[in-house]
DNA sequence: AAACCAAGTTACTCAAAAGTAACTTGCTTG
DNA sequence: CAAGCAAGTTACTTTTGAGTAACTTGGTTT
């Protein structure tokens, strides 16, 4: 086993569409709240600038985690939610909480 | 729900626990290879800095993930393996990687 | 046509994470 | 007793990620 067979490995790539300060709880509206318009979700989360929630959401359309939608109508209306692949991140993001919020073992 | 919930989820500790540049890399070879020395493991990955690996180490023994354990003998020798805790991410890391290696759904 | 709203974008600053290389401690073999 | 090795630590630099606030575009109501 080598160092490299880890680069381009599946947990690499997960856990690389997960990073980001606050794209776990991007995913965490996502789930409880299926869809959301931008200035929506980012009147939601108190402290998360405008830039970064932006970053984070294109980079999880880029991911193919979320769907972005515009609606003509006005005021103009953009709306986000998980894609199918998203969705089967349900489960595992599942395990993960579950994973932390076991207290200690050993 | 508020994001209040989400600041001492599950999944944020979880998260937490697994972020920086060279954890899951750290765990795939705890997974894989049991047991190592830190020098060892220094070596076998390229361009990662002791400081950093130490950093890492030292986060994951506080996170009860790792268990650090001093031979006595010559060379003095440390030895880290993943604690009961540890290996319990097994299974979730699987799941991560599973999704990572998916193709895209939609 | 002025004021307003959603959804971005931009230029710039600040903070956190990671990298580098030299140094330390303690024990050991030549 | 000098050189060597494991396991750190330290001071410092560089890189990356996040924050701020002002600006833009396009359509709307008054």
């Amino acid at each position: 086993m080598d160092y490299k067979d880890f680069e381009n490995c599946g947990l690499k790539k997960a856990l690389d569409m997960l990073s980001g300060k606050w794209k776990p709880m991007i995913l965490y509206f996502l789930f409880y709240q299926g869809e959301f318009r931008f200035n929506d979700l980012w009147r939601s989360i108190p402290r998360i600038s405008k830039k970064v929630l932006m970053e984070h959401l294109q980079e999880m359309v880029g991911n193919d985690l979320v769907i972005r939608r515009e609606v003509n109508g006005f005021p103009s209306e953009v709306r986000y939610a998980l894609s199918r692949k998203g969705k089967a991140l349900g489960p595992v993001l599942s395990a993960l909480d579950e994973f932390g919020n076991t207290s200690n073992l050993n």
